[in-house]
DNA sequence: CCCCAACATTGCACTGCCTGCAAGTTGCGT
DNA sequence: ACGCAACTTGCAGGCAGTGCAATGTTGGGG
């Protein structure tokens, strides 16, 4: 039950790796899917199985959380946001487990803005889910409504800034801890 | 001295304004550039004149501050939050002066994702720049850097949740009156 | 061990975005 | 009226991404 999945997955991160590799070494826009997939050893249309776009073989799988993790959050604010902070740290963390060369992704985001920009695009379409589970432990009134947009905004933000501080510090130990500084420093907007 | 220019500026609105229309009337993976063009009068290569991409003709033009206004900007944290909420309300209620139809391009995007990810990432590639004039107001450790960047950060996701605000109150009064509430729930995480 | 049904890979043809270039057109200053 | 610079346009072509149908592969039940 387990060959093809296991398959599947090798050939994901055999993807991910070349791309990451052909990116760095000779810039983005010099990159061609046909070569990825040939140094992958799949075939061109094999690549578009595993990811919808060229850029999104090149992203990292952050904000991956199932719905009944966004269910179990709750309230009120201060708590909700202490809950928050250690949902996605734990997140982050989770990152490296996977054999994603993180610091090679950060190194190829920060070359190229243009990929920057359709990961933060990817964030975004995750903050429509989040916003709402976080409204649900809100008043739903105008202000609650607003707290729930910028809190989840600020989620983002938090987890966006600290892990380019951790690479900013030449990813010193683990990125958790800056994330986590990083919610750290917002906590007093959701004091209440 | 102003004839080519207005001219442009006719082309550019006429250009923004096909976009919208068709992208409202028959959703965005139905529009052509061809017809767009077409709609405005001009050809299909005079498009990419105009915008680099089809989406960016459906993006608004939020976050145009020059580099002398973000020069201008004074520390420390809390003074420069106070300004930072002065610059983009401005830059927010700039946006209906030029004629652009905020709730058409606000509605097009809520109904499609993919541009509000677009529209997200064009944000993203500003908060570069304003993270570093901000950085350049506070302590230049960790800690400062680290606060620069949830500045920014916060910056950006004020500014569209507010509008999001807006939006969903029908767009009811200036659209600065709800950004402004939304800087100012997020100003006691900038309060020292 | 074998077969088969489900799943994965691939080639192919096609659409549409986007770009560089070179030729044409238009408006502006002198 | 002239010449220059800015703008527009058509054309040719590269490349991303998609639907489809054929082919290969695998794991499980008999």
């Amino acid at each position: 039950m387990h060959g093809r999945e296991r398959r599947k997955r090798s050939t994901r991160r055999a993807l991910r790796s070349a791309v990451l590799e052909l990116g760095l070494e000779r810039g983005w826009a010099e990159v061609r899917v046909e070569e990825v997939a040939e140094r992958a050893g799949v075939s061109a249309r094999t690549f578009f199985n595993y990811f919808e776009t060229k850029e999104d073989a090149a992203l990292l799988d952050l904000f991956v959380v199932p719905d009944d993790e966004l269910a179990a959050l709750e309230g009120p604010a201060p708590r909700l946001w202490h809950a928050l902070t250690e949902l996605f740290t734990a997140d982050v963390e989770r990152l490296g487990g996977d054999g994603a060369d993180v610091p090679r992704f950060m190194e190829l985001q920060r070359r190229n803005p243009g990929l920057q920009a359709r990961q933060m695009g990817v964030f975004t379409l995750f903050e429509g889910r989040l916003s709402s589970a976080i409204a649900a432990r809100l008043p739903d009134d105008r202000d609650g409504r607003l707290r729930a947009g910028l809190m989840s905004g600020a989620c983002i933000t938090a987890v966006r800034v600290g892990l380019q501080a951790w690479t900013a510090g030449g990813w010193q130990g683990p990125p958790g801890a800056d994330v986590r500084d990083a919610f750290g420093l917002l906590a007093p907007a959701f004091a209440r």
